[in-house]
DNA sequence: ATCGCCTCCTGCGCGC
DNA sequence: TGCGCGCAGGAGGCGA
């Protein structure tokens, strides 16, 4: 379940393979992603990648004239760069080609992801428009922070999430962060304490940094673009630990459903 | 504007 | 051992 550290992972692992090479050729296998991988794909044929970054959890690929091909990983997709005889896998979806000789593959078992081609102005696209800030950037800071959760009615949790606050913090880091900081993730957003705001918005990006550091998760198959592994789990205080002792009060750790979603925290250490 | 629910999909783990 | 069921999850989209 790629998050943003695996993301960032992912994007990091592709980077040397890709950048100043050529697209030779995309073969779309199975088009039936979140949205259907587009013809229009094919305009980046014979491009050089220019660049590669990363908003959010979108890997931006950016071609020749401006063009990008957008990569989502949804919950289960993965890139992974390999030999050209390398027999293809059950839910490889796409091959990029490269002037290498090498060709990277998006496999997506669940198919929750995306592959999309946009002609220029990449910040301009509706999924990134109305994006909020990444969480490791400067615009993510104490003051945005708190003035965006002043007036909001939502759960702490929901609130992190939201991707207009801001982005890259999915189910597994929200968890985390809530618990590093001593914040009960039901509370209403609006009633977290200005120091406990401060503590929270310095776990994420602690936590963030940390996973990235490591290479991402690793639950359940996420491996990174080498194939090898992250090695983050190890260090989960709260997430998929239901009825096992707080590792900081030994306290069991509970699990509850906020928004659809498993949500686990110490009912001790979070107030 | 804001909030919360529904949806997409497949693999896995559980209970029997 | 095999079957069937429920759950997991990112995030857009929509209805209230």
């Amino acid at each position: 379940m790629p998050e943003l550290p695996e993301v960032e992972t992912t994007m990091r692992g592709i980077l040397p393979h890709l950048k100043e090479q050529i697209i030779l050729k995309i073969d779309v296998l199975d088009e039936r992603l979140r949205w259907p991988v587009s013809e229009e794909i094919q305009h980046i044929r014979n491009s050089p990648v220019v660049e590669i970054t990363r908003r959010a959890k979108y890997i931006l690929i950016e071609v020749a004239d401006q063009q990008h091909i957008m990569i989502h990983l949804g919950m289960s997709g993965s890139l992974r760069i390999c030999s050209a005889d390398e027999p293809l896998r059950k839910h490889d979806h796409l091959v990029f080609h490269l002037s290498t000789g090498l060709q990277m593959r998006y496999h997506d078992p669940r198919r929750f992801g995306s592959v999309l081609w946009q002609a220029a102005d990449i910040h301009q696209h509706p999924l990134l428009i109305k994006l909020g800030p990444e969480p490791l950037n400067d615009e993510f800071s104490i003051d945005y922070f708190i003035e965006k959760t002043k007036p909001r009615k939502t759960s702490i949790k929901q609130h992190i999430m939201d991707s207009h606050i801001v982005v890259g913090v999915g189910n597994i880091y929200a968890c985390e962060a809530l618990f590093m900081a001593g914040v009960q993730p039901t509370r209403m957003a609006s009633k977290v304490s200005k120091p406990r705001l401060i503590q929270l918005r310095n776990a994420i990006r602690f936590v963030l940094n940390r996973s990235i550091e490591q290479g991402g998760t690793t639950l359940k198959d996420f491996l990174n673009s080498d194939g090898q592994p992250g090695y983050f789990k190890q260090q989960l205080a709260v997430y998929d630990r239901e009825g096992q002792a707080c590792a900081k009060c030994k306290s069991t750790v509970k699990r509850i459903v906020i928004g659809q979603r498993s949500t686990f925290y110490c009912p001790k250490c979070q107030k």
